[in-house]
DNA sequence: GCCGTAGTACGATGAGCGTCGTACCAAATC
DNA sequence: GATTTGGTACGACGCTCATCGTACTACGGC
């Protein structure tokens, strides 16, 4: 029963909070994906994004970075669709995506 | 032997890393640390900033901070002297500091 | 219906971190 | 020299986190 994938809880942009924010960025594999996120600019199923950690820990990142706000995780068939949540981010905190993507490694 | 307090050690600009950065400031203490010293700009006698933690656990922020290159720490006689490295950070991240400190908690 | 694919859930493990108390150290002042 | 003051060093404790493997679920195609 049931038909559809569950969706995902996602924060409201007014319950966006900055320390989270900045913890979920504050990891290298995570801040990868973040950034292969942005240069693609596009929904992307979350596996596309080839790294060297196993399956259980990619979604554990994944969970971080939507419970703080940064992607938003949409189902789709049996894939998720993943996306930068730009438009809040900017809009709380102007310049932050900006110059985290900018940023020398 | 030995004159004076020990110089402590800080990375130089070019060796300032984002992640390192985002983790120093993704800690609630330590960020509002960072709003201190942004109000007060100037150098400041780290135990001047009041905190509901312990001296020990002052020590531990600060130097966590400092390895991350956002702060600098000086001694001066009995106390140490502690001051944001806006500078540097400008240069390397322009904007982030601006954002960390104007955004909503 | 059956299998493959994409992903989650759960439990375990090892490392790191935030916190503290106590002991210690250096400088200034008495 | 003794005391006070501001801070570090060290060890301990509990919690969180990054990582994994295995088991499981849901969807799509055969």
């Amino acid at each position: 029963m049931s038909g559809m994938a569950e969706e995902l809880p996602h924060p409201d942009r007014e319950d966006i909070r900055l320390v989270p924010v900045l913890h979920a960025l504050a990891d290298p594999m995570r801040l990868h994906m973040v950034r292969e996120l942005a240069r693609i600019d596009d929904e992307v199923a979350c596996g596309s994004i080839d790294l060297p950690i196993s399956k259980s820990t990619r979604t554990h990142h994944l969970r971080t970075l939507r419970e703080a706000g940064v992607v938003r995780i949409r189902p789709s068939g049996t894939a998720r669709l993943t996306s930068l949540r730009r438009a809040d981010l900017d809009a709380l905190y102007p310049g932050l995506l900006d110059v985290v993507l900018r940023a020398p490694h």
